[in-house]
DNA sequence: TGTTAGCACTCGACTGATTTGAGTGCTAAC
DNA sequence: GTTAGCACTCAAATCAGTCGAGTGCTAACA
């Protein structure tokens, strides 16, 4: 049944308020407000109606209503008026996405802080899988003392390294690095199956005089550097703000909820099923019972015009849904935009 | 004046049992436990005078005792029994130290993780300034599309690396490497001033066909690069065990706690100012209001006989002082052995 | 027919009195 | 010096009573 207009305008009264307030809103709460014009008396009426058709909720039978996931829904989808960001924000957001940027990682960070501060909320973020980038260089620094220092730089601006307890001289090092990077240079990790790198150890002993032990010993290593590519990583920013909302006024449930944001796998999982653009989870649409409370809104980045990864925001169910879409909106064009100058399309740099 | 025998051991009954417990104390309790064989109304007395000598505190007239300050003093300094870890904590401690250790960064944040496991507190380490390092080795890497990737590694395992938008060819990118590493590889950061920079950059545009802004450019992102090797870095672990204190059953003063703990600057001046080996500041000797409530223990870590770091256990005031300790003191030690073996004494490796 | 004033009703939150019980200090007896 | 006994204290729990925000329903009104 669709919804009278007189309906909808006393729907979006009652959950602007309660997003505010977190309280439950009366009749004569949105009556006085006078936007309407009504008696509360009639908005009782109409708010009963509402409750019927499961949009609000009524926790006991004398206090006021609050939305339920239905309604936060249909809040979301047609009530909402959009979020203008201001102009200082806008500005400040530009200030720090352009401060010297430099690998992959800072720009996520920097996202999600970003996210985090602008709305207040707890963001997550996570890092793209990297199996699509090329190895742009491998090195080999003798660091003395039996140790060597394997550094390897991808095309996305992401170095991995690993000190390995070998014994090697400087001239060896240098040797080393010139041929492994003439073998693995412009590889993806996902080109770099164990195979090819025992093919590349095989190849290896018979141009260089060096035991099969140190050779594979380091390219143990190198697979292993490699192959850590393919994780996602995980961040998450201002896990604390939940302290602050009565909604957790309780510390078990709040102790509950920052074990669960201290699970990568759940993170992981949890944004990994978001749809592509703005996707909004109220309350129980989210497949973990602990954030049943809560709500999660996420946007993907990408690069070029790949979706590599998203960047979420947790907080109440009552959160400013259109300030929260507005901020991660702005950013993720900014991180798109960013990420584009540094790695031109396929991060292919 | 001195405690007689009789009151320390009752003086330790009480505290050990508020440890456990968190209760104020009652002196039926100490005798039920029959240790001293003593009545209620004995220890009672007993109690009374320990009060009056200032090491127990009564919250009000009919509640028992919980330890001063000073009674926790008193308590860490004589009365205390010596934790023995278990067999098991230590080999898992190994375990997890002797896996495959690369940076100094990932040494101290694995000694930090083990501590509040161990613990389960929150721990708070400091990693060192690392002004005496050395440089090993600087690299430009040309990414491509005008992007060059600064690569500075240091003698002790750090790697700093940036990205800088400037548009230059393989070649250029390998003698300007060549150049910089003939000049600046092997000076400490402290070396590097700002002058000294400033030189390099004029000797250099002698020999260079290089625009100055170019040079400009690159030198000042590698003076940028090494001075941050200053900082102090701080990483906190386990925050969120304080909410099943119920010292912070309140929700304010949990937000509060955590608040302090995101405090970089606060947490380096809080354990900067420990004395060297296992240091404890018991509630109000700590100098931040902030953890009037709570206990700090920290102890260094060294490279070679140089303190570079320390590592701290926060919890509250009856925290388990024996434990914590003892796990400290053992972390320390193999965080010690390991520094010592990746880079041999003064970091020359 | 839709709106509204009025009223009885509900029920959580607050208030204040009362009870409970853990724990004390003191005294007197051992 | 130790301890049993007892009066006393006081926070916490319990309970009854009140308050008031908010509801649903009805009847009157435009």
């Amino acid at each position: 049944m669709e919804l009278s207009d007189r309906k909808q305008k006393i729907l979006q009264a009652i959950i602007d308020e309660y997003i505010g307030t977190a309280e439950p809103v009366g009749s004569r709460a949105i009556s006085k407000k006078n936007e309407l014009g009504l008696s509360s008396a009639t908005i009782r009426n109409e708010m009963a109606d509402l409750e019927e058709m499961g949009y609000l909720i009524q926790p006991h039978t004398s206090a006021g209503r609050i939305p339920s996931d239905v309604g936060y829904r249909f809040y979301v989808n047609s009530l909402m008026r959009r979020y203008q960001m201001s102009v200082e924000a806008i500005e400040k957001l530009q200030a720090i996405m352009t401060e010297r940027v430099s690998q992959l990682e800072t720009i996520i960070r920097k996202a999600s802080l970003i996210a985090s501060t602008l709305t207040e909320y707890t963001t997550v973020v996570t890092s793209p899988k990297l199996n699509s980038s090329r190895i742009k260089k491998i090195e080999l620094v003798n660091m003395g003392f039996g140790n060597v220092m394997i550094v390897i730089i991808t095309s996305t601006g992401i170095i991995k390294n690993q000190s390995v307890a070998i014994d090697i001289d400087d001239d060896f090092a240098a040797r080393l690095t010139e041929v492994l990077n003439s073998r693995i240079a412009g590889l993806t990790a996902d080109e770099l199956t164990f195979d090819k790198i025992k093919q590349i150890g095989d190849e290896l002993e018979g141009c260089l005089d060096v035991q099969p032990r140190v050779l594979i010993n380091i390219l143990n290593f190198v697979y292993e550097a490699i192959d850590s590519l393919d994780q996602t990583e995980v961040y998450v920013n201002n896990a604390k703000s939940i302290l602050s909302y009565p909604e957790f006024s309780d510390v078990g449930k709040a102790r509950e909820m920052l074990a669960f944001l201290e699970n990568k796998d759940n993170l992981v999982k949890l944004i990994g099923g978001a749809k592509d653009g703005v996707d909004i989870k109220i309350g129980a649409e989210n497949e973990f019972a602990e954030l049943s409370n809560s709500s999660l809104v996420t946007v993907n980045y990408s690069m070029g015009d790949k979706v590599v990864g998203r960047i979420g925001v947790i907080g109440p169910k009552r959160m400013d849904y259109a300030k929260v879409i507005a901020s991660l909106d702005c950013i993720s064009n900014h991180v798109d935009k960013i990420l584009d100058q540094l790695y031109n399309t396929e991060g292919e740099g």
